[in-house]
DNA sequence: CGTTCAGTTGACTAAGGTCAATTCCCGTGG
DNA sequence: CCACGGGAATTGACCTTAGTCAACTGAACG
């Protein structure tokens, strides 16, 4: 948990009434290998914040599972499209090593966020920087050729590059796991 | 003025006080066809809103124009990045016809949140909605074949198509404006 | 060990990019 | 109001790149 609240708090200024509203709101959950912690067509009832593991985002396309996102330790995460609007979500959130995180219901976020001005406004912050990370990203997907998008990614969340299965990487970056195979062989020559 | 404070409230619900401070805090300001409203270089200090008008996000790729985003009246209108980590951009904004706005400065706004709670919460709100956006225009690049990715702008943001030339149009969908020609022959026959 | 699934490699295909020529608009000035 | 100029859009020929399909290798796990 200290981690959680040192996160926060790294934005905002927490007072100790704040700081045990959050304890008391977030809830420890853990997830094996593999396992979901959101199906398409459930309605995202929580954000959560990621201790130690990786999550993954991803879609099916004609029976195809497509990676959207990855989100690792010392995050937060959910579908805001579904949480917002309650709609069913299109996307699954699977962990694909053993993870940790904290969990903070919709209802329970809302009571914070209207009972604190500091919470609301590191929600604020929160999503801003959701936003500005994705904008990157959309970005760079539009205008970049498959090898730089790569290259972004071993430089930018090099992380990922290490520990996630290189099919899933190749589906974040937008080209098949042949592609990605043959821009890695020829980086090594 | 009244379609800001309108647009505003149809989110959290304002005080007279808290129109009354907004209304002070939003200059309004005019853009001729093409003028810029923010350059690559200069560090953003507003957040404006689109009266009426359409402005266009674009960046430099090796002297070309990667047209990567509008906003059409009724819509807010930063650059998150340069505006919250005071970097420079790398983005121009610029009318693509006759544009009328109210821009707030970032010292302004920043008072607003610090001594209004409802509008420290509606900032939430419109990140969230940004990030929402922004993820579903990357996820439809990252795994959509540019017909797609067009008939999709047509379905959601057909006022664009109406109005903003073709080539621009291309280039948000990450495409070459003869490939979009050719869509667009295709689809008539 | 053997089964399974990720990753590699090769041959082929198709989609989109590039370059160039031509036509179509549209705004501007005479 | 018309004619002209210039950028936008279209079209064609060709090329490059990534996708597809299939065979094979290799590592991980029970």
């Amino acid at each position: 948990m200290e981690n959680l609240i040192g996160y926060i708090n790294s934005y905002v200024t927490l007072s100790a009434v704040e700081i045990d509203k959050l304890k008391l709101a977030f809830k420890p959950y853990r997830l094996k290998r593999k396992e979901n912690l959101l199906q398409e067509g459930q309605i995202c009832q929580f954000i959560a914040f990621v201790r130690s593991g990786i999550i993954r985002h991803y879609h099916l396309k004609n029976g195809n599972e497509i990676t959207c996102d990855f989100t690792i330790s010392n995050n937060f995460l959910t579908d805001f499209r579904s949480l917002i609007y309650n709609q069913p979500s299109s996307i699954y959130l699977q962990a694909i090593e053993p993870t940790e995180l904290f969990l903070v219901s919709k209802e329970n976020l809302e009571q914070l966020y209207a009972t604190s001005k500091n919470i609301e406004s590191f929600g604020r912050i929160m999503a801003e920087q959701v936003a500005i990370r994705t904008i990157e990203m959309s970005v760079a997907i539009a205008s970049q050729k498959p090898i730089q998008r790569y290259e972004k990614l071993i430089k930018e969340r090099n992380e990922l590059v290490q520990k996630v299965p290189q099919k899933y990487l190749a589906s974040l970056i937008g080209i098949t796991p042949e592609s990605l195979s043959r821009i890695r062989s020829k980086q090594k020559s």
